[in-house]
DNA sequence: GATGCTATAATTAGACT
DNA sequence: TAGTCTAATTATAGCAT
């Protein structure tokens, strides 16, 4: 028969720009998270390397590869210890992280809206209708509070550095000039 | 010419198991390093996702490729070193409602910013800061707190409506972030 | 919405520069 | 040390399950 001769089209060219189709640019994120691992792992295991891969997908979720650990990894590059405070209060610690992350992901949310016009609030809809996603803020360790506010404020950089550039500001004159340089400041006395 | 035929062997089939020949493993670690970046890179790009990946060379030389940057990746998955003083308890709770509230304001200006530009957003700008400016982050017993995650929510979501359309920038940079995030840092050593 | 398949694009081992 | 070339291996885009 005078069939196509080809069961299926094979390995397209695809442009370097964000894939606007969701469910498509959710397998792309899915299959390409598996193959950088694998790459990761088998630098490590080839050259004797030190790999570490963290990623945050689209929705926020994260995912981590590591050789010998991610821990292990970016602390060695970032060449600390973290310290641990255990006189903290429990509860509210836990309730700022769900906060904080909360706020983190509906950040990442608002970003791809702007740069998403065709989509506009459907995902944040879903995602505030229940299904907080769970995961690494839960860890067991408990000493992440400090940090995590370090990564909210970085989102929030970013986001300003993005938008002043576009937007003409007008609210940085005073003291709000110091978003971004605020993560500068040492750990001094309040 | 009855030559082989053919000018290199090609890729061949290697072992997954570490590469002995020294000159070999370096090679070998210097191309899988650029390979997994560019991946990395890929993967931001086409996914929107954040991604960061730090690697040490058989040698010790750290490298790290990020997007944003490898320090909001790692940062957000991690932390940053806090120099751990042992009395800094008080200092850094104290110090981690000071972020949170110039996060907030931070993000408040950001909201002004969108709403300067176009009006239709107003109210919800003020909602928003009405309900942020009295602090209620800071509460101890905050349990509804979540509620106003979502109201929040439904600010930026509204807000991003009336505001996509003027923002039409993609998300951080892009690729312009790839090659300048991507950095050999010559200083630690293990 | 995750997995498997297939044809094709992309990566890279080896040798050389 | 990094870049080039070639041939062969891998990864993966588009579909199907």
């Amino acid at each position: 028969m005078a069939e196509s001769g080809k069961k299926t089209k094979g390995k397209q060219v695809i442009e370097l720009k964000r894939i606007e189709d969701d469910k498509n640019r959710v397998i792309t994120f899915s299959k390409r998270k598996s193959g950088i691992c694998k790459k990761a792992s088998e630098l490590a295991t080839l050259t004797g390397a030190k790999v570490g891969v963290v990623m945050f997908s689209p929705s926020g979720k994260p995912y981590s590869f590591g050789d010998p650990s991610i821990e292990d990894v970016t602390n060695l590059f970032q060449g600390v210890s973290q310290p641990s405070d255990g006189s903290t209060h429990h509860v509210i610690e836990a309730y700022r992280k769900m906060k904080i992350s909360k706020l983190l992901q509906d950040h990442n949310d608002f970003l791809h809206q702007l740069d998403d016009e065709k989509e506009h609030g459907k995902k944040l809809n879903e995602m505030t209708k229940g299904k907080t996603s769970q995961g690494w803020w839960e860890s067991p360790t408990d000493d992440l509070n400090v940090q995590q506010l370090r990564q909210m404020h970085a989102a929030f950089e970013k986001l300003s550095k993005t938008t002043h550039s576009k937007i003409n500001q007008r609210n940085l004159g005073g003291g709000g000039a110091s978003s971004s340089s605020f993560l500068a400041v040492p750990q001094t006395r309040i």
